[in-house]
RNA sequence: GGCGCGAUAGCCAAGCGGUUAGGCAGAGGACUGCAAAUCCUUUUAGAUCAGUUCGACUCUGAUUCGCGCCU
C-alpha cells in the first residue's frame, strides 16, 4: 500500500495512538495535522508523541516553532511538503482546517502582513463592518472580527475572497467518534494526568525559556490555565476544571467542523475497545476507501 | 423545643400578581493563511400541599429541608 491516508477526530479520541500503532506495523511516516503540536517544548499539554514513539516512526509537523513565534496554516503546508518523500504516509490531528488545506487546497490570497493586521485589529467592530459595507461585501458572520479582518486584508491588497469550502462538493474523511459522555470522561482523565505528569512545571520552564509567547501559544488549552496557577490567579483545582471544560468545548467544535466540511466516515469507538481493535477498523476503512486524493497545492 | 432567615433550571444568581432576567455548564451551527482561535443560535425553572385571585414563581397558611440565633 502506498499513498496518504487520513484519520481525523476530536481531541482525546485516541487518534495518535491508533496511527502510531498502524505506522509501526506498516512502516509509514506520520504527519501531524495539529496547530498546537507545532510548538517546541509544549509536550505534556498537547499530548505530543513521546521521544520513544518518535524514534520508531518518522514524524513530520512537530516542533516547528517556539512558543514565542507565530505559526500559520500556510506554514503547516511546509511540513506537508517535507513529508512528500514518504511512500506511505498517515496524517492525523485535531485541526480540521489543516485537513481542509490537504483535501481542498488553498485559494490564492495574500499572506498576512503583520502591520496591516495590527492596524485592522485596532479598529472597532463597527468600523470593520463599515469598511466591508463600502465595498459592498457581506460575510455570513458579520459579528466576527477575525473573519472581517481577514476579508479586509485580502480585499485591501487587491485580492478577491475565496468562495468557501463548505459550498463545494464534500470530500471523504475518516474520523474516530466516541459517544459524547465517554469522550468527556476521557478528556477529564487526560487533563488530570497532564497535571500529574508535570504540566505546571513544564509551563514554568517554558516561561523561563520564552518570556513572551505568541498569541496562539498563550491561548493554548492547558497552558493558559497552568499559567494562571503560576500567577496565583486560580487554584490548581480550578485550573484543572477549566482546562477540562475548554477541552470539551474544543472537541465539540472539532466534530462540528468535520460534519460541516467533509463527508465523514465515522469510526465508532466504545469503552471496551483497545488500540489494536480500533486500528483494525481504521485500516479496513483505509483499504476500502483507498488513499486520499490530495488537492494540488 | 422556641425564634428568625432561606428554598428559583446541572451550577451561580435577579426582578416581577399577567409580557425573555442574566451568567456558567450542556447542545446545535459557521469557518480559506491566528483554528486549542474567533463568532452565531439555543433546551431545561420556581421544594411540597392547600388557599386568595380572572390569573401565583411572586400574596397567605401548613409541611419538608437547609442555615443562623436563643433555651
Amino acid at each position: 500500500m502506498r499513498g496518504t491516508f487520513l484519520l481525523a477526530g476530536a481531541t482525546a479520541t485516541g487518534k495518535s495512538a491508533v496511527v502510531q500503532y498502524l505506522a509501526e506495523q506498516r512502516g509509514a511516516a506520520l504527519l501531524s495535522a495539529d496547530a498546537m503540536l507545532v510548538y517546541r517544548g509544549m509536550d505534556i499539554g498537547t499530548a505530543k508523541p513521546s521521544q520513544e514513539e518518535r524514534l520508531r516512526v518518522p514524524y513530520y509537523g512537530l516542533d516547528c516553532v517556539t512558543p514565542a513565534e507565530t505559526f500559520s496554516s500556510a506554514r503547516w503546508l511546509e511540513s506537508l511538503a517535507q513529508s512528500e518523500t514518504a511512500p506511505l504516509r498517515f496524517v492525523t490531528g485535531g485541526t480540521g482546517l489543516y485537513f481542509s488545506l490537504l483535501l481542498r487546497g488553498l485559494d490564492p490570497a495574500p499572506p498576512v502582513d503583520s502591520e496591516r493586521r495590527a492596524a485592522l485589529e485596532a479598529l472597532p467592530l463597527a468600523e470593520l463592518q463599515a469598511r466591508l459595507a463600502q465595498r459592498k461585501v457581506t460575510l455570513e458572520d458579520m459579528q466576527n472580527p477575525r473573519r472581517l479582518i481577514r476579508a479586509l486584508e485580502i480585499l485591501e491588497s487587491g485580492g478577491s475572497l475565496p468562495r468557501g469550502w463548505g459550498s463545494k462538493a464534500k470530500v471523504k474523511l475518516p474520523a474516530l467518534l466516541w459517544p459524547r459522555a465517554l469522550l468527556h470522561a476521557r478528556i477529564a482523565e487526560r487533563v488530570r494526568k497532564m497535571y500529574q505528569s508535570g504540566l505546571l512545571e513544564e509551563t514554568r520552564a517554558l516561561r523561563t525559556a520564552y518570556p513572551e509567547w505568541s498569541r496562539t501559544a498563550n491561548q493554548a488549552i492547558g497552558y493558559a490555565e497552568a499559567g494562571a496557577v503560576l500567577d496565583g490567579k486560580v487554584t490548581r483545582v480550578e485550573a484543572i476544571e477549566q482546562t477540562i471544560i475548554r477541552t470539551r468545548q474544543l472537541a465539540r467544535r472539532q466534530e462540528t467542523y468535520l460534519r460541516g466540511q467533509f463527508e465523514v466516515t465515522w469510526i465508532a469507538c466504545s469503552s471496551s475497545d483497545t488500540v489494536p481493535m480500533i486500528a483494525e477498523r481504521v485500516w479496513a476503512v483505509w483499504e476500502k476507501e483507498g488513499a486520499a486524493k490530495l488537492a494540488t497545492l
